[in-house]
DNA sequence: CATCAAACCGTGACCGCTCGCATGGCGTGG
DNA sequence: CCACGCCATGCGAGCGGTCACGGTTTGATG
């Protein structure tokens, strides 16, 4: 009998008989309503169809029922592609969302001013935000958080910011990358990204510490940025100075995979004449020519843990910073 | 003097010492109020930090302010991986939707029954759906789309289906990447991608149209699917038969990249034994080795019109299916 | 100086929902 | 048999806007 949309709550209501607040107690569970009348109510509303409207219940709780998901594009603005990534952590996010019944209200933002995140959690239009990835705007970010608690943000725990963050171990990751590689008996390490995002930084400090602990100094540092054609073109400029490179540790596999190209076109084979191991394990990660060795990081799970961290700080319930522990996953290239 | 958030239009009605429905007129540019008064309340708004409630203003507007972008996922039921084309048509379109003050409410679904799309569309919690790919389920977005006006869909225009598409010709891409291999001289086509998918039946019309003009015979289908490990399996399955294989067009960029790949790993040469072409260019289409011949779809272009030609549905304008030329990028791979 | 439009602005109802409080019905003890 | 308490339900205000309608100025005009 699923007949025309019941357009409001008074419209059920006079079919079944009762109230409205009736009805809406009914419909919301509230364990005031008799056993009996709820469960009619309830097969009442199916039958015609009926949804509760947002609109008017997020007003009236005074909420908004969405929560704002949104792209820093702060290192990339030539470009606005996203990295690839970030995309990926954004439909487990819109899926778990979906689940606690919220909105998913998604931005990009190219931050022009210092004042980008104050405008989105002042503009009333959610009731929390999740940050994916800190981009070079650590600092505006953490401003912002010292004063909006309903903010999750995706990245590096840094040293002395308050900002609540999730993210996988990010020195570990870069350890690791380097560890492998040293492993394998390369010598001469070089590590591919741009500091300026905390996660790289982190990521570097790790490969700088598996470095140092194997007393093989300090390694290279080249600042690629995220952009794939200024990074491959950083990379062919180091190439044509023919360092002694044997293994590169890249900061995202979206840099691996420009170095892997600027590798083969300065005709060096991967992994025989260098190694690389990229970060992410993007789903193309696998489809590269040499599938690449990456350090993974779990999406689905960080994905969950940020909407739970939120809605802990949306209840007021203390949340900490979660840092998950990444792996390597070894294909061809390294 | 930006001061706490003025909290709604009577506190901002008492700070500049008018009525509320003046405030909301001038807020809302209604020609009734005089420019001096709209300016002075408008400098007030700035000044308190105040915005509009979406929540209320849209409740008594009986609309809900948002576009629901929805992605079916229904040829890919084992990974939830989306791909990267759709993924990266999604940001353009927030940027599209934001510009009109609409928001953007995400959501993927995996097609259980026939019911999803209705579901969506009768939930009222959207003014409109954009479909992000046909995937598997035109005949359920054709009986929706009959009864549902605000709903675009990116894909495929078939003939005797009246819902709204935007996309590029297709058919002309197929037909682009044939013809560009048979220029080279490849006499032994093949064509990778599941034609249950509308957009990939129409690559795959144009490239049998090209090889019937050419005198070439129909040419080799392998039905791959989209998750790259299945494409990749049944691709080296295919290959381990030798077929005489001299070209191959493969529905999509992550198709053509697990074909780059089986290939590699079945001891052929790209493009030397095998030419690629791909099809979408997505951002790694350039990072493969070797680099990617593809046909490109204007993203950018596609989303803009996707949200004008919603818009021209919302507001009773008749709208017709957009499609846009597509056109080759040539790379290495053939 | 009275009159009247035009131009502005204020009043109040209402969008659909939630929830504090009032109310009705019924079982039970005195 | 009545007073009382408790449980299930109804009443109505109000969330923050918008807009139809009516009221008040203002300036031109007879």
């Amino acid at each position: 009998m699923k007949s025309t949309n019941a357009s409001s709550l008074v419209t059920l209501a006079r079919i079944a008989g009762v109230s409205v607040s009736t009805v809406s107690r009914a419909l919301s569970g509230n364990p005031m309503i008799a056993r009996a009348t709820r469960e009619r109510i309830e097969a009442l509303a199916r039958d015609h169809g009926f949804q509760i409207n947002r609109a008017a219940r997020n007003l009236r709780l005074g909420r908004t029922g969405a929560i704002g998901v949104v792209l820093p594009l702060g290192h990339e603005t030539q470009q606005h592609l996203s990295d690839p990534f970030f995309m990926s952590l954004i439909g487990p996010l819109a899926d778990a969302l979906a689940d606690r019944g919220y909105d998913l209200l998604l931005s990009r933002v190219i931050p022009t001013d210092g004042q980008w995140l104050d405008r989105i959690v002042d503009g009333g239009r959610v009731d929390g935000v999740l940050l994916i990835g800190q981009s070079d705007q650590i600092d505006t970010i953490e401003r912002v958080a010292a004063r909006y608690t309903p903010l999750v943000v995706w990245g590096a725990a840094v040293d002395g910011y308050a900002q609540l963050t999730v993210g996988s171990d990010n020195v570990a990751g870069g350890r690791m990358a380097a560890d492998h590689l040293l492993a394998q008996g390369r010598r001469h390490l070089a590590f591919f990204g741009n500091p300026d995002v905390p996660e790289f930084a982190a990521r570097h400090a790790g490969f700088r510490a598996a470095l140092a602990q194997a007393g093989m100094g300090e390694g290279l540092l080249l600042p690629a940025h995220l952009t794939t054609q200024a990074s491959y073109d950083a990379i062919r400029a180091l190439l044509a100075d023919h360092p002694p490179i044997d293994g590169i540790v890249a900061a995202s596999d979206v840099i691996a995979m420009s170095a892997l190209r600027a590798l083969g076109d300065a005709g060096l084979r991967v992994p025989s004449d260098v190694a690389v191991v990229g970060y992410d394990d993007v789903m193309v990660a696998s489809q590269t020519t040499p599938p690449l060795t990456t350090i993974r990081q779990d999406v689905a799970r960080g994905a969950a843990l940020m909407v739970d961290l939120l809605f802990d700080r949306l209840a007021g319930t203390p949340a900490a910073s979660a840092c998950m522990a990444p792996h390597l996953v070894q294909r061809a290239s390294a």
